[in-house]
DNA sequence: GTCTATACGATGATAGAC
DNA sequence: GTCTATCATCGTATAGAC
């Protein structure tokens, strides 16, 4: 249905209109949502041809995760930058669990902070994972393969004597409420009646840090016992 | 753009046409997404005419709701029928955290085991927060009203001395742990590489309990520090 | 290789007769 | 309440100009 290398391929030389059709798309989906943009919003509003979506992306979806994907890298970039940092500043010994996790969280929310409608976006990896067709399979390690890989080891290393299958429910967890917290911060106020602040980025970092590696822990802990 | 009203109003007598409507689309929304199920397969399914679901309904959006609010109703009074329970149990005391927890996360769980395609809740809502018109707000407080009450309530109970606003804080982490968890099956295979049974119903209560329990009461410590 | 003009089939929604 | 008929709009595909 999509081909995913397209995805990937850089524009190369000039690339104008395919530019012009990113920077229109993302401004309208961020404005209105991805179901309520229209190609023809994003075509007109780029000042090119509706047909150009067709030729430059072969689908409105794929159109979306070229806007998201563009969005993303500098994001995993950071990450890898602040596990890069983190593991050259002690050598000695592993990195602290709640360093690893500040590595993985801080970009995303500071991202957010920045104003990037990262709403979005799991909202559409949600709907992405479950749809029948499945060439999200191969896209996800494509553009967090790396980040991924380095990651999983990282926390492996910052809770020594877990199970990597345990690690790894860890992990799902913490992206599960860092990503819960990005696309339903609505929720957040209801359940809270308007006291806690979505906005405060370092208080969120904190409050996600703590809460995922207390719960990275005990996880780990219990299987350890369980084991023994 | 959405009567929130009809949603909830009872059929009433026989409601032949609207039953039929909704047995039919929650048939075809599991089978082949929301997306992809146009109204017109639906009505045909349903053997009644296109038009009503205009008139039963309002939109394809209402009916999609419509359909997720009656498979979620049983899942919200099994939570509250776990969590009487828990209190009639330990009158004198306050519940555990982890029971409450059980109470909250269980019946979602073993939705799931019995066949419930929940994934596409959690997709739909997160989609829903973010779009504007924010009629969801009524909504939600409408369908999680009940439970959110008495849930609040009982994390409370069962956190002594933490400040309402960070247990609203963990309340929200730990059901974006659990709305991933539904939303995002592949990606723990992925991160798994295949080692984690996400189908192992008990075994995934018990990660979700151990991991947000613990989240939970180092979030709340960590305040209490801070404040002591 | 890039881009445009144009057309197609299907969709969600509505108006008005019964 | 239910139907038929009809609407504007959508995503997509193709043929052909630069």
């Amino acid at each position: 249905m999509i081909d995913s290398d397209s995805l990937f391929t850089s524009t190369g030389g000039t690339g104008v209109t395919k530019d012009r059709l990113l920077d229109a798309a993302e401004r309208l989906f961020a404005e209105h949502g991805f179901q309520a943009t229209s190609l023809r919003h994003i075509t007109a509003d780029a000042g090119v041809n509706l047909a150009a979506v067709n030729y430059h992306f072969q689908s409105k979806e794929s159109l979306i995760l070229a806007v998201l994907i563009r969005k993303l890298e500098p994001i995993n970039r950071r990450r890898l930058e602040l596990l890069d940092e983190l593991e050259a500043r002690q050598r000695d010994s592993a990195p602290s669990l709640e360093g690893v996790l500040r590595a993985f969280l801080q970009p995303v929310l500071e991202a957010k902070a920045a104003g990037m409608e990262l709403a979005t976006f799991p909202r559409l990896l949600g709907r992405i994972y479950t749809e029948p067709g499945a060439w999200i399979e191969k896209l996800i390690p494509k553009v967090f393969g790396e980040v991924m890989g380095r990651f999983k080891t990282a926390f492996a290393a910052a809770l020594p004597g877990a199970e990597p299958v345990e690690v790894a429910w860890g992990i799902h967890f913490a992206i599960g409420s860092m990503a819960h917290f990005l696309a339903a911060g609505k929720l957040l106020e209801l359940i809270s009646q308007g006291a806690a602040d979505e906005s405060d980025s370092a208080g969120t970092l904190e409050r996600l840090v703590v809460f995922t590696a207390s719960g990275m822990r005990a996880m780990v802990l219990r299987t350890k016992e369980a084991a023994g």
